[in-house]
DNA sequence: ATGAAAGCGCTAACAA
DNA sequence: TTGTTAGCGCTTTCAT
């Protein structure tokens, strides 16, 4: 029934994958207009559509988008880089980074670049080389090497998480500065006059405490030695860090009678260790978290914490990459979305 | 100086990014020289190594990998696919696969399916139409249709947080229905005899909970009309869920004295609704959870739950997969991790 | 509305 | 060890 098919010449690496010239074969088309089936059809007319799409059911044809991005320079993927992703504050921002580009046909790539930057620059010549359409930062690029590379890339890029005077691109985030002192006001509203920190020690962290340290002092809430008690422990911040943090600080200055956390997990920490310690929360203690995780609601007592917006950022972030590709003009390209204070039982 | 370069005889498309075929005239090589360099430098003669990367260096260039894909048919790319990310109990999972892939030089794709697989069939799609040189699917692929496609794409699949005697090719996971047992006998020999569950009701929830019926009327811990109280909360289980579901439990079966909840935050929800009923726990109600997520040794009273190794079946996924890659016999591609419940105060 | 030809940037296969 | 050639599977450009 067929002519025989032309044998291959010389070499031929072809895996037995279907391809679109099989799939055009099959309809009776050219192959490029398979492609405007799957990419334009309203190029094609109805009949050969019908066709093609018949085609493509009856072979069970999976479009190779490698190819198809090689050939139009558009990846359809965005990258996002996270420090770590396990116990991690980011989830929401990624999980609505997914549905956000996956509603406008993209798919997301992981990077985890840790809390070190070790190999970052490992992870950003993997990430660019992959031709992502966007990259969206969990935090701020500090690296002025890496700053370079991805500006280089020319890629969309959204920092998170933060904010900086000087982004590199498009950003959305919101002042590590602004809630240290905010939480140092709220605390002394509220009728705290001795508060301490228990905090990791990654920069975010530092500049939150350095603000909460500086209002604290001007409300006239620190140590008699001048001084603000501070308790550091590695990141990211774990329960078990929170008892060690509360019971170190204890030790010392006995009179404190607020602590600002770095993380809702710090914080459940040190109200697990007030209870065995039998300190009342929030009567004779203060315990302030931050992040607002699902738990937080349910410790005992409920805990005040700082609200932050992560799902807010990942849909910002994805419309910013979005309006970027798509050429529509974005008006504001550094977004303060800022945060709450969730007044619950422990402050 | 340099002789005139042939204009562009018809078509053009380069949008400025630098190639390989840059860096090789630089470095005054050929091409796949260079790609030597980058593949297999001990391929390649130190001097020609040398200036390579010297020319790679001076001119910033990154290799497209996209191209080096098609051309090689390995993307260096596995696919996850999640049900969500948010809240989710996977993400340890997520962590240590993108921990042990990237070692090998893998980067991760996420795909989300939502919990009611509406747009599977698409997502499938979009992610074997990207040639990821694995997939790791959060759970079993239940649907005829999805396992067909996969198959057909002859991409090296795992399944992960659940057994099945129809694996669709290799899988790490633990039975639920063992689980659900295993808690009915655990309180029975804590001295439980009136049992009650708050689950979601997904699939696998239902599987637990079906056996965990079974071992309790068998042990004799159903309630007088011969039945076992149960409370369904939409997935994923959340803390409210849990609040309510204590509420509604006690009003029909004010008699129960344990309760196992389908995930940890649902049963954390339970110890604030029973603490503020003014319900001794674990003195009048036992509660078990299922996870041990992070919070759980942190709850008043500490949470007795199932533990569940997330990293581990990440880990043994991503060794599934590699090792698949590279041919290296893999004695057994279905493996029961287990699962161990952790006492603690609770139950 | 449809198609032919020419790449996209890289690597496999073969030769020297 | 190094290079030449011919693709990988798709889309762009240009022509009809």
């Amino acid at each position: 029934m067929n002519a025989p098919v032309e044998p291959p010449k010389r070499t031929r690496r072809t895996k037995g994958g279907l391809t679109l010239v099989d799939v055009a074969r099959v309809a009776g088309v050219a192959p490029i207009t398979v492609s405007r089936v799957l990419n334009s059809p309203e190029k094609v007319s109805p009949d050969l559509v019908q066709k093609v799409r018949a085609a493509i059911e009856r072979t069970g044809y999976v479009p190779n988008l490698l190819a198809g991005s090689l050939a139009s320079t558009k990846s359809r993927m965005v990258a996002a880089i996270l420090p770590t992703i396990a116990g991690s504050v980011f989830i929401d921002t990624v999980q609505a980074l997914t549905e956000n580009l996956a509603a406008a046909g993209y798919q997301l790539i992981l990077g985890q670049s840790g809390y070190e930057n070790s190999r970052e620059d490992e992870l950003l010549e993997a990430i660019i080389g992959r031709r992502p359409d966007g990259i969206v930062l969990a935090g701020i690029m500090r690296s002025a090497q890496g700053r370079r590379r991805l500006q280089a890339s020319a890629i969309p890029l959204v920092e998170t998480w933060d904010l900086t005077p000087t982004p590199a691109d498009m950003l959305v985030g919101f002042s590590h500065e602004d809630i240290g002192q905010a939480v140092a006001e709220f605390l002394y509203q509220r009728g705290r006059r001795r508060v301490a920190v228990i905090s990791a020690s990654d920069e975010r962290a530092q500049r939150r405490n350095r603000a909460y340290v500086q209002a604290a002092v001007r409300l006239d809430m620190q140590g008699p030695d001048g001084s603000v008690p501070f308790h550091t422990i590695s990141a990211p911040g774990t329960a078990a860090g929170g008892r060690a943090g509360l019971r170190a600080l204890l030790a010392d200055h006995p009179d404190i009678d607020a602590v600002f956390c770095s993380s809702d997990m710090v914080a459940l920490g040190v109200l697990t260790e007030a209870h065995k310690l039998g300190i009342d929360i929030p009567g004779k203690l203060a315990v302030v978290g931050l992040g607002d995780q699902p738990f937080a609601a349910e410790t005992y007592p409920a805990l005040t914490t700082v609200h932050l917006d992560g799902r807010k950022m990942g849909q910002i972030a994805a419309q910013f990459i979005i309006d970027r590709i798509a050429g529509t003009p974005i008006p504001e390209v550094v977004r303060d979305i800022g945060f709450t204070i969730v007044e619950r039982e422990s402050a």
